[in-house]
DNA sequence: TTCTTTTGTTAGGGTGGGCTAATTTGTCCC
DNA sequence: GGGACAAATTAGCCCACCCTAACAAAAGAA
């Protein structure tokens, strides 16, 4: 249940999107919510039928949808969340088009109205007479990119009072993209050891059999329940159980 | 699947609340993050055994749950993501620190590393030297606050320089809270009417039978699939079909 | 009109993630 | 050791939401 309505996220969607593809179309047919929203027909079918038992949409089989007045209310609503959101991201933050878009659409369910409402006024505020002239957001901009801009020319030097925390950010925040679990190899991929962090009798048997940190390796076969896992390493075979690999990170090649 | 990590939202809720269970107590116990979740306990079995699966904790039945390396450092990073968001919530746009903590823990499941860098980015620039003097995030708060007070008291004017668009943002951004479909009310609640929307002909039955906004009714009973409806209205009975009264929206009293 | 293609629906299956109710296990006390 | 109680698990249910495959209907083309 989304904050905004008793919907899923999932639902809510649909409704925006129907009520998108209205105003640009003049209608909406299963096709074109099935290719915005990335799901098949057949998924498209079920959410439109448990939109319609909301009274938010009107749907005959085989006719094209439209909305309800309570489901044009929400749509729009969803709609002006969504637009409002990506606005802050890519305005103010100077976050890519499709990244705020892709963003906004799924903080747009679940940021309560006290925030939202905090932030749109926090935007007009910085239009007030004084701080426009500082142009706050242009200027964090130019800064976060130049930061960036510095690091990616790999010098050295980072200012705090900068952007350009990048590197950071990945640190903490993201996932480790680079590294995943052996585990996580399809058959054929190739990966470079990066870890190795079982409990030490274990490790040390790994270390032994030539499993070590920066040794080239690839999944060969994953067995029906993921174990044993064989892998083929400095020209041979390797055969691990489910619970050691897992221990085990690399870096795909 | 979250931005983060392979995982479900809820996966990585658990995880952060393991996390912090472990930090503040010294062990995780299924009562203890069931409490936390706000779900019951076999709900958490279930989970824990999908996080064992996936090597993040490590869980023998009966015994506290602990996390694996790989667990500790997704569980710190959605735990630095969290606290991020919140405090920009917090320190930024003076959200109230119950909601900033909601807020965040849903948006820290979706929002990009990217638009997250830039937000660690600007909340550091608005601490550079002169914006620092600038305050911008008090004088923010302080007209905020303001403007709501002054809405409050029922003042009309409404300056475009400062927050205070509570009911701007209410009707734009959330849910019409007061006004509910008249299938919503349950037996025995009261409700006013305050729009009919349906298609003119049956509006003018509707209207023709005293359901016209303005009017006061009480639920009576609703037939075992929702059809018919029985409503009181000005001392008698109406049955009214589900889909016309989806199209009545009332005031719950 | 009849055949073909496109569009949409139904049937059936899987996973995630919650629930209640019944059962098991561990602990503490007598 | 034998209950009593709390903690945890299992079994079994439900719903949302996606999928594929098979089928049905509508629209176009011949
Ligand atoms: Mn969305
Ligand atoms: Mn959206
Ligand atoms: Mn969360
Ligand atoms: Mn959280």
């Amino acid at each position: 249940m989304a904050q905004i309505s008793n919907l899923s996220c999932s639902l809510e969607d649909y409704l925006e999107i129907i009520l998108q593809l209205v105003h640009e179309k003049g209608e909406a047919r299963v096709k074109e919510i099935a290719a915005r929203k990335a799901v098949r027909m057949a998924s498209v079918t079920g959410a439109l039928k448990r939109l319609a038992k909301e009274q938010l949409i009107v749907y005959k089989a085989r006719e094209s949808v439209t909305l309800t007045d309570a489901g044009y209310d929400l749509a729009g609503r969803v709609l002006k969340r969504h637009q409002f959101i990506a606005r802050f991201l890519g305005e103010v933050l100077g976050v890519p088009a499709d990244t705020a878009s892709r963003d906004a659409c799924a903080i747009e369910h679940v940021i309560s109205l006290d925030s939202l409402d905090r932030l749109a006024g926090f935007m007009e505020f910085l239009k007030s007479p004084v701080l426009v002239e500082q142009d706050v957001a242009g200027r964090f901009q130019r800064s976060y990119t130049a930061g960036a801009a510095r690091l990616n020319g790999s010098e050295t030097g980072r200012s705090a009072d900068c952007g350009g925390l990048a590197d950071e950010a990945i640190r903490i925040f993201s996932r480790n993209a680079a590294q995943v679990q052996l585990t996580e190899l399809k058959p054929g991929e190739r990966g470079r050891v990066v870890s190795v962090r079982a409990s030490t009798p274990i490790r040390q048997r790994l270390v032994d059999m030539g499993l070590l940190p920066g040794v080239e390796l690839v999944m060969q076969r994953v067995a029906p329940l993921g174990d044993p896992i064989d892998i083929k390493l400095r020209g041979f075979h390797l055969s691990l159980r489910k619970i050691e690999a897992a221990t085990i990170g690399v870096e795909r090649l």
